[in-house]
DNA sequence: ACCTAAGGCGCG
DNA sequence: AAAGCGCGCCTTAGGT
């Protein structure tokens, strides 16, 4: 077979043992298995284990590569793939599989266009003659373990679709309702069933918007024993409902709310617009949560899971539109939805099950966190319409101000600077085009250009090499800037403060002004799955986030805002309410105490002593009461950064890119020294984590949750440590974003009990916000502190702790402008003295 | 027009 | 060799 010895079409042969290598197998194989370079032993034996054990019959592979040369020095970039391509279309056209089975991007890109491995495997691709399915390589599999299982299952659905397997998953009879007798006899069924398995179509994304409405639905039902599937037509064109869908669900809600169990996977989302129509249903098991918690790591989607998991086809539609698609077709693809989302469901509530701390964190925390989060969501934190216009103007303003600065000290060659600097004559750069770049006042060519090459500036430092020739991009990174102040130059003081206002622009004032809707709120969506610590995350949904489509996105993320006064004062509370802020004081500072068991940081926090003051009198040899502001504050960045591990060189840099103090080597070293002098128990803690990681494989926090860590077993050193890194942090996170949800949920359940109008608005991992109406603070604050203060981990968990938790709370018009409440006073809080009565 | 990767930076 | 952890969004560059 073709294989050309002598190959000089790209350089990819330079110093190679063999020179364009052949592949080899069955001579009439129609399965083709394509590596990045031509396989090792070892590589070759690992892939024909994984695929016999996928029930893959090795005698009908031919097996061979993206790349011919096994060249490990030189990298191959487009250039050399589209020089190989030529080989590998020719085996293609000898062998003529019907099947590609791809590992990594290389072959993908080669082959269809597409790039991206992570979200083009695990498809089946259509090529000219063959289909071809696409996987990570074995190569990032063996350094990253924790991408075996994963593989594993790519390889699984390979063989399945290859060997023609049926689906595993039988899929009930499913009906259409098109009549009013049809709406009766689901109403029926809703009311028979113990459990409904549900899933909604959308014309959107956000359920407020004017033009949003629900498709159609779908319903799985479960009554005594048989699954039945029932399909609506909703606002669909072709449906007999598409004028009165309103009025459907509003006849169909009693019913379905009083269906005891509902599933839904992402089931938050389904349930908002539900909710938006006045459906009030809550979901009771969401399988995409359970999932997660499971299983942090693995894929959350409701079709890669159930081809893992179920072994199914995957069932697509062809359209992102789904109005303009046939209704039979929307209504099959949404009732495999809910079939096969009823199917995931029985699978991961017996794994949870056989877990029970798993089982309580699911059903005492995501779930019933999910539910609140569905109000929350809905009513979106207020901006003030008028500060946000103004700290627009302001923003636009001042970045604009600069920019006619900078314009005037942009080379031109009519104009030649006067810069004390010496000016080459580096030519203007261009694009890969060929065309001059535009000048340009971020991070880009031009301004590399121009200082580094035109003015000379001196390189600190340097991006990622992109291949093995050209050194990376020179770093423009604001730490580099703030170095280059020392040149005296007037550009770097200039492109520094700029940086600043450009991002309010783009990403800050604009995007809340923008997305404010008439009630000039703001809105988020939370992920209880965003993190593999339990975390909260927050910002768009996910299809809002297309680069190329910012005007479909209306999502903001809540949890990133600047602390500047001036953007964090937009957000506030209406005429009427105020703006609460509820904070745990070093939660996870705490939380460490009480994990590690270090009896030194447990009774100072036991006695309420201030432990970065504590800290900083070590550090200084003297009492703490002799301890000046200062020194405090050079404590803080010791206890924040050698708590999970930080080493002298980082701590320098962040002590000084995040808290501004300069640490010298010696006086980092010293810091650590000292730190863990102070908390021994801290560096056996670590010790511990370390070896229970690499015992089991993961870690746990003292409530249940499970951070499995597989990279731990990587060949790769630095792999492992990073693993071992994560084993320390995780259950600390893990145990504080958990506290944080339990007391959001306790304090939700009271505010209703009561009948309080005081609401969450979010949570930023430690820290809560509310919006609460002037009359309703005295009673609201007190449940707020008492609440968080006093979590009962001990009935709800079985956990006992140590160290005293404290709750900060501040009152105020606007978040950021809210100043604190005095403990004293929030439990003896007199509205009309002590009311922050915010000035318009 | 649409997409990906990388750099950079906002937050806890 | 190098070594806190956890996120999301925006821009540029370089592609198809």
């Amino acid at each position: 077979m073709i294989a050309d010895e002598n190959c000089k079409l790209c350089k990819m042969w330079q110093g190679v043992a063999r020179v364009c290598e052949r592949g080899f197998g069955s001579e009439h194989a129609d399965i083709l298995v394509i590596s990045r370079l031509p396989n090792s032993g070892a590589y070759q034996d690992m892939i024909e284990a994984s695929l016999t054990e996928a029930g893959v019959d090795l005698t009908r592979c031919f097996f061979t590569a993206s790349i011919k040369c096994r060249n490990f020095t030189l990298e191959a970039r487009k250039k050399e793939l589209k020089a190989c391509l030529t080989y590998l279309e020719q085996e293609i056209a000898t062998i003529q599989p019907k099947w590609i089975l791809a590992f990594g991007n290389e072959p993908l890109s080669q082959l269809t266009n597409h790039s991206g491995i992570n979200s083009w495997r695990g498809r089946v691709i259509d090529g000219p003659g063959y289909k071809l399915i696409a996987t990570i390589s074995p190569a990032s599999v063996k350094r990253n373990p924790g991408q075996a299982e994963g593989w594993q299952a790519d390889l699984q659905f390979f063989a399945h679709q290859v060997a023609g397997i049926p689906d595993t998953v039988k899929i009930p009879r499913m009906r259409v309702v098109k009549t009013k007798r049809g709406l009766k006899l689901l109403k029926q069924a809703f009311l028979a069933a113990d459990l409904v398995s549900y899933d909604i179509e959308t014309t959107g994304l956000d359920e407020w918007g004017k033009d949003s409405a629900i498709v159609t639905c779908a319903f799985t039902l479960r009554t005594e024993e048989h699954l039945e599937v029932w399909l609506l037509p909703l606002y669909h064109p072709e449906s007999p409902f598409n004028r009165g869908w309103r009025r459907v669900l509003a006849y169909l809600a009693p019913a379905f709310e009083r269906i005891p169990k509902k599933v839904a996977h992402n089931g938050k989302f389904d349930a908002r617009w539900l909710r938006e129509f006045g459906v009030q249903a809550d979901v009771t098991f969401d399988t995409m949560l359970a999932a997660h918690l499971l299983n942090e790591n693995r894929t959350k989607g409701l079709k890669p899971l159930s081809r893992i998991i179920l072994g199914v086809a995957p069932w697509e539609i062809s359209t992102r539109n789904l109005v303009d698609t046939p209704l039979k077709e929307v209504l099959k693809y949404n009732g495999l939805d809910t079939v096969y989302c009823y199917y995931l469901y029985l699978v991961f509530k017996e794994e949870l099950i056989a877990d029970l701390r798993l089982l309580r964190i699911f059903n005492k925390l995501m779930m019933p966190a999910a539910n609140d989060l569905i109000d929350i969501e809905r009513r979106g934190t207020w901006t003030d319409p008028e500060k946000v216009a103004t700290a627009v103007n302001i923003s636009y303003r001042m970045r604009d101000e600069i920019d006619a600065k900078l314009r005037e000290m942009v080379p031109n060659p009519s104009n030649p600077g006067s810069s004390i600097y010496a000016e080459s004559n580096s030519p203007w750069p261009t694009n890969s085009k060929g065309k001059p770049v535009e000048v340009n006042f971020n991070a880009s060519n031009f301004c590399r250009w121009w200082l580094f090459d035109h003015l000379g500036l001196p390189v600190l430092s340097r991006g990622k090499s992109r291949d093995d020739e050209t050194p990376g991009m020179p770093s423009m990174a604001e730490e580099v800037m703030i170095e280059l102040k020392a040149t005296n130059h007037p550009v770097i003081p200039l492109l520094l403060e700029r940086s600043k206002w450009q991002k309010y622009c783009s990403t800050y004032v604009t995007r809340y002004q923008e997305v404010a809707g008439d009630d000039n709120r703001v809105h988020t969506t939370f992920k209880l799955h965003g993190t593999v610590t339990g975390r909260l995350s927050s910002g768009k949904e996910d299809e809002e986030k297309i680069t190329a489509r910012r005007d479909r996105g209306s999502g903001v993320n809540i949890q990133q805002v600047p602390r500047d006064p001036f953007i964090r004062g937009l957000f506030g509370a209406p005429p009427g309410w105020s703006f609460v802020e509820a904070d745990f004081g070093q939660v996870e500072f705490r939380l460490a105490a009480f994990i590690s068991g270090d009896p030194t940081a447990i009774g100072l926090l036991q006695r309420g002593v201030d432990v970065h003051l504590e800290m900083a009198a070590k550090m200084m040899s003297k009492p703490a009461s002799q301890v000046s502001k200062d020194e405090r504050k050079h404590a803080k960045p010791v206890n924040f950064g050698f708590l999970y591990g930080m080493g002298w060189k980082k701590f320098i840099h962040t002590a000084k890119t995040k808290y501004g103090i300069d640490f010298s080597e010696d006086a980092a070293k010293m810091a650590r020294k000292t730190f863990f002098q102070m908390y021994p128990g801290f560096l056996t803690w670590h010790a511990r984590q370390r070896r229970l990681a690499h015992q089991f494989g993961r870690v746990q926090s003292p409530l249940g949750r499970t951070r499995h860590l597989p990279d731990i077993y990587s060949s790769d050193p630095d792999v492992v440590s990073e693993a071992e890194r994560q084993a320390i942090n995780s259950p600390v996170q893990s145990m504080a974003s958990d506290m944080n949800l339990l007391a959001m949920i306790l304090i939700n359940r009271q505010f209703k009990q009561v009948g309080l109008e005081a609401y969450t608005l979010g949570v930023v991992h430690d820290a809560i916000n509310f919006e609460i109406r002037n009359d309703a603070i005295h009673t609201a604050l007190p449940i707020i502190k008492r609440t968080m203060e006093n979590l009962p981990l001990k009935r709800t968990f079985g956990v006992n702790l140590t160290v005293p938790i404290t709750a900060d709370l501040k009152v105020g018009a606007w978040w950021g402008g809210a100043t604190d409440v005095l403990e004293d006073h929030v439990y003896n809080f007199n509205p009309v003295k002590e009311l922050y009565v915010p000035v318009r």
